[in-house]
DNA sequence: ATCTATTAATAAGG
DNA sequence: TCCTTATTAATAGAT
């Protein structure tokens, strides 16, 4: 816009580069300050140069308000928001729900070792039983088994001690008419 | 900057401010084009009108990244974007080592009781399940009760039935010297 | 950084 | 909103 105009594209020249950076920018943020001032509007600008430094303006309030009404115009990116905060309640819940197990298991080996001192809660007690059912489910299929095979061995006794009684009692009324 | 200089201050005529908007709005965005483009710089601005509506533009990539760049950048701003997902990457980490703890401690109480139930006799399985049942004695099923009942039943029958044998044999015996 | 010739932006009006 | 145009503002290149 001055002693001739220039390609709308990269300034190769670094030196020029670096100068035509710094006076655009500087006006640009003027103009957002006027657009702010003039049309009473609210204007974030941020503004990262070639080699990563932050260059920012925000017009009425700070940047972080800004971005936060950014955010809340914007459904897309508040969603985002939101998964991201029930990931994380999700995962802390996860956490406190593996600390109660842990604390449940410590306080269970303890009980095995110390004989319990009754310092666990009813609370406790309930998450314990539900690991002790597991735990349980094979030895008492076990037990059962030994049991069942124990039930088994009674009948068969059973049935040999009433065929014996049955021919003992045949025996005696045998006698008896004899 | 035509026809006259303006005040730098609100513009109070609404036509003319909402006439100044438009083009100032469409003026601050071409610059910043231009200077993203010259400059080689990445800049984002968004403008809410003073009736709220939302004006953005990004150059290079989207608003939502440019402002994750922002919220890095701005480390002692509450770049909270940045703490969540560092929040999420603790909280995993955290549950993978709670998780690695109750596989120690379940495996720990495995090996308490000789590491499961193959090897273990009946007396053994009763000794366990009487340490469970001080955490659980109200667990204890039906069906066991049931069983147990049946067993004590066929044991009763025994008896009476040996009893009854010994007293038929008994009888054989007298009726036979008699 | 400052100067200045020149271009770009835009206020006012239609 | 778009066009025109007089005028101001921004700035490229030089110092």
């Amino acid at each position: 816009m001055a002693r001739g105009k220039i390609q709308m594209k990269r300034i190769e020249n670094p030196v020029h580069r670096q100068v035509t950076f710094c006076k655009r920018r500087a006006g640009l943020l003027k103009k957002a300050k006027e657009l702010s001032v003039l049309c009473d509007a609210e204007i974030g600008v941020f503004i990262f140069s070639a080699h990563g430094k932050l260059y920012e303006q925000a017009s009425k309030g700070t940047m972080q308000s800004l971005i936060d009404r950014y955010m809340k115009y914007n459904r897309g990116a508040q969603a985002e928001q939101v998964i991201r905060d029930k990931e994380v309640v999700y995962l802390k819940d996860e956490i406190s729900k593996l600390k109660l197990e842990i604390d449940v298991l410590q306080k269970g080996i303890s009980f095995i070792y110390g004989g319990g001192d009754g310092s666990m809660t009813l609370d406790e007690m309930n998450v314990l039983e539900k690991h002790l059912e597991l735990w349980m489910c094979h030895v008492r299929s076990a037990k059962m088994d030994t049991m069942f095979k124990e039930i088994q061995e009674l009948k068969n006794k059973e049935g040999i001690l009433k065929e014996a009684n049955k021919y003992l009692q045949d025996k005696v009324r045998n006698a008896k008419l004899v």
